[in-house]
DNA sequence: TAACCGATTCACT
DNA sequence: GTGAATCGGTTAT
């Protein structure tokens, strides 16, 4: 809302808990992108958590541990950046302590003003009809930010990289509503945990599930 | 060192 | 709504 929120870093207990507590937490924050082109500042819209070695949807699922999957393991406040589907990006950050790998995927985004758009839509290579076409989507925001495996391990929460998190909204004040992930049909009993959060209503959100529920803080 | 597959997207009907 | 594209990471020889 008021700018006199820019540059504020997000509480740190936001990063040292679990990743289902900092997904919720996450939405309506400000994501900054510094390019040399200039700041893109985006409001995060759309959560997923993905959280400790039981979760079998989890790149760290039964504690593996691989090149890939040892950002997960570091302390919460690093950006955990991978290549799916052998062309698209993926932007999680990273919370816990070290050794314990938790983190929540980045879904989906929406800039802040239209000069944040304008920026975005020049790095889509493809037209843009709708809002979620834009950042509506892990792949699509990291191609509209132009997040690569370059960013891995990137401090989220120190201002001034290429790429950090701000205090933007209070996400109690938004309506936040949760139902479960996308696309983990292989997770079994970890697939139907409604451990996906997003702000209801909002255009650039990737899916709407006719099932969500409003969100219960606690 | 080879086979298998994915926390997806986009073009097309 | 459906299906193809595409290649690094993981796992198993």
């Amino acid at each position: 809302m008021s700018s006199t929120n820019r540059s504020l870093p997000l509480p740190p207990e936001l990063y040292k808990g679990t990743a289902l507590e900092a997904a919720p937490r996450l939405l309506g924050q400000h994501l900054v992108r510094r390019t040399e082109e200039g700041d893109i500042v985006c409001r995060i819209v759309e959560t997923e958590s993905y959280g400790g070695i039981e979760d079998k949807g989890s790149h760290a699922y039964n504690g593996r541990r691989t090149a890939r999957t040892e950002v997960m393991f570091s302390s919460g406040g690093a950006a955990y950046v991978y290549l799916i589907y052998g062309m698209y990006h993926c932007l999680n950050v990273v919370t816990g302590s070290v050794g314990d790998p938790q983190a929540v995927l980045i879904r989906a985004v929406e800039p802040l003003t239209p000069a944040d758009a304008e920026r975005m839509v020049s790095f889509r290579s493809i037209t843009v009809k709708r809002p979620s076409d834009l950042s509506g989507g892990p792949g699509k925001l990291c191609r509209a930010l132009q997040v690569n495996k370059s960013h891995n391990g990137t401090r989220l929460d120190v201002s001034g990289g290429p790429l950090w998190i701000e205090q933007g909204t209070d996400p109690a004040s938004l309506d936040v509503v949760q139902c479960p992930r996308i696309n983990i049909p292989y997770a079994e009993e970890y697939a139907g945990r409604p451990w996906r959060f997003y702000i209801r209503d909002n255009p650039y959100v990737s899916v709407k599930d006719p099932q969500a529920v409003p969100l219960i803080w606690l």
